[in-house]
DNA sequence: AGTCCCGTGTTCGATAATAGGACAACCGAA
DNA sequence: TTCGGTTGTCCTATTATCGAACACGGGACT
C-alpha cells in the first residue's frame, strides 16, 4: 500500500523516513509532529518513533516550541558526497561567480537521465539569481544537461533522447559550450561547459543569469578556463 | 539489541539506513553490499533492500562496479538546512576567505553541549586548511564554540561547564573574541566571534589557520564586520 | 481560580513488515 | 572451460512496527 509497485520496492519505515527529511527540505517553516504525520499519512505514533530516530542521528532539531527542522548532521553527510569534486570546484565557482558576476554551478548526472545542482556560488554584491542546490531537471533540457551531453561520447547518449536535441548537440559541439534561454526556468539563461574527471560522474559549470552583459562566447571561455582549473585541482 | 539503552530509543529500520550513509560519508572509496552489510552487521539481504530504498531517494548512487557513494539527493537535503542562514552567509565567508587568505567557517549550535561546522568557505589559492562540514566538537573548546558561548547569555550556559573555561569566558568577553590554539586540531589557530539572528541558532563565523600573518584583534575586527553583513543579508 | 482544548509522550497487543537462510544468475579470472 | 565471488530474488518464522488508547502539560478562554 505504500509502494504500488508490483515488486517489492524496499523498506517502507526508511522511505518513510527519509519522507519524512524531503518534506521538512521542502517546507518553509518548522513542523510540529501532527504536521508531519499528516503529510505523511500515518499516525502520530510512528512519525513520533521516526522523528526521535532522526533526532538522534541529528538529521532534524527541535526548536524551542518543540517544532522540527532539519538538523545539521545533513551537512556532514553532504560534505562527502562526490566529496573530492566539491573541494576542488568550490572555489573555483566562487571566483567564476565574482568575476562574472552570476550565480555559478556544478552539476552532475545522477542515473541516466537526470542531472542536478551539487554546489552553487552566488557573487558577492550583486543581486544575483538564487539557485539551490539539488534542484534537478531532465539532462536533454538546460545549459547544464545539455553540456554534460557534449562531454559524453555519443555512444553514451539515452536513447529517448529527440532528434530535435540530437541536431542542436552536434551543432554545438563545434562551439564547445552549450547555453539555454527559458527552458529550465523560465525567462533565465545559462552558458555552461563540461567537466569529465575519472572517477566521476560526467560533470557541468554553468553561469546562470536574466542577461548576459557580455557574449556567450566569452562566457564560455571564463568557464572553460575554470574547468581546467578543477581539472588540476582535483588531480587526476 | 539494535540500542542498548533501556528505554525505546527508536526504529531500528531507519536507525540501519541512517547508519549506511554515515558508513559511506566516512569511507574514503565506494563500499560493495557486502562491504556495508558487514560493517553494519547485518544480514546482505537487508542492506540489500536498504540500499535499494535509499537509491529510490536518490540519496546514494552506484559506480560501473556497483559499488555504493552518497548520492546528490543529499544536496537537496542540506540545502534546506537553516536555509537563509546559509544564503546570507556563504558569500560573505567567502569574501572573508580570499580577503584574509585562510579557511573560514559557519558553526552552530547543535542541541546544547555540540557545535558542528555548517559550511566552510577555501581561499582561491594559497594552502589553505580543509576544514570539512560537518566536523563537530564540545561548545567548551575551540574558537567556534567559544564564541557561540559569547554571544549567549551566561545564564544559557551548559552546567557542565569547567570553571576554567568561565573564567576565559568573562575575561574574553571585553574583547568581543574567541581564539584557540591546539584545541580541537593539533597546531591548529582560531579567531571566531559570535552570530546571533532571530529564529536561527546560536552560531559563530570564525578563521583557522597554522599561524596568523596579522594580528588577531586585526582578524576579529573582519570578523565583526562580516557578521554585521551576514545579519544584514539575513533580514532579521 | 477553573475548565476546556490541543498538543506531546508512553504503553501494549495484534499484525504486517522485516530478517536472514537458501538458491539462481551473473561476471571476471585463472 | 571451471572456479570463486558477487549480486538479485524467494520464502517463512520472527519480531519490529503499527496504531488505538491513555496520561500528562501548558495555554486560552470563561
Amino acid at each position: 500500500m505504500e509502494q504500488p509497485t508490483g515488486t517489492q520496492a524496499g523498506s517502507q519505515t526508511l522511505s518513510r523516513g527519509i519522507r519524512l527529511l524531503e518534506i521538512l527540505a521542502s517546507a518553509d517553516r518548522n513542523l510540529s509532529i501532527a504536521d508531519l504525520a499528516n503529510a505523511l499519512g500515518v499516525h502520530r505514533s510512528v512519525a513520533y518513533r521516526l522523528l526521535r530516530t532522526l533526532e538522534h542521528h541529528d538529521l532534524v532539531t527541535r526548536d524551542h516550541a518543540g517544532q522540527f527542522a532539519l538538523g545539521a548532521g545533513l551537512a556532514a553527510l553532504t560534505s562527502g558526497v562526490a566529496r573530492n569534486l566539491q573541494q576542488a570546484a568550490l572555489p573555483v565557482l566562487n571566483e567564476i561567480a565574482n568575476d562574472l558576476g552570476m550565480t555559478c554551478l556544478l552539476a552532475v548526472l545522477q542515473g541516466s537521465g537526470d542531472v542536478v545542482t551539487l554546489v552553487s556560488a552566488a557573487p558577492r554584491q550583486s543581486v544575483a539569481v538564487s539557485y539551490r542546490p539539488g534542484h534537478r531537471h531532465p539532462i536533454s533540457s538546460g545549459g547544464p544537461g545539455k553540456a554534460i551531453l557534449l562531454g559524453m561520447p555519443e555512444s553514451a547518449w539515452p536513447a529517448d533522447l529527440s532528434d530535435e536535441v540530437r541536431a542542436e548537440l552536434v551543432e554545438t559541439r563545434v562551439r564547445g559550450y552549450a547555453h539555454s534561454h527559458d527552458e529550465v526556468v523560465p525567462s533565465l539563461r545559462s552558458v555552461a561547459v563540461p567537466l569529465i574527471l575519472s572517477g566521476q560522474p560526467p560533470a557541468s559549470i554553468a553561469v546562470i543569469h536574466v542577461s548576459f552583459d557580455r557574449t556567450e562566447a566569452e562566457i564560455a571561455e571564463r568557464l572553460k578556463l575554470g574547468a581546467q582549473s578543477v581539472a588540476r585541482a582535483y588531480g587526476a
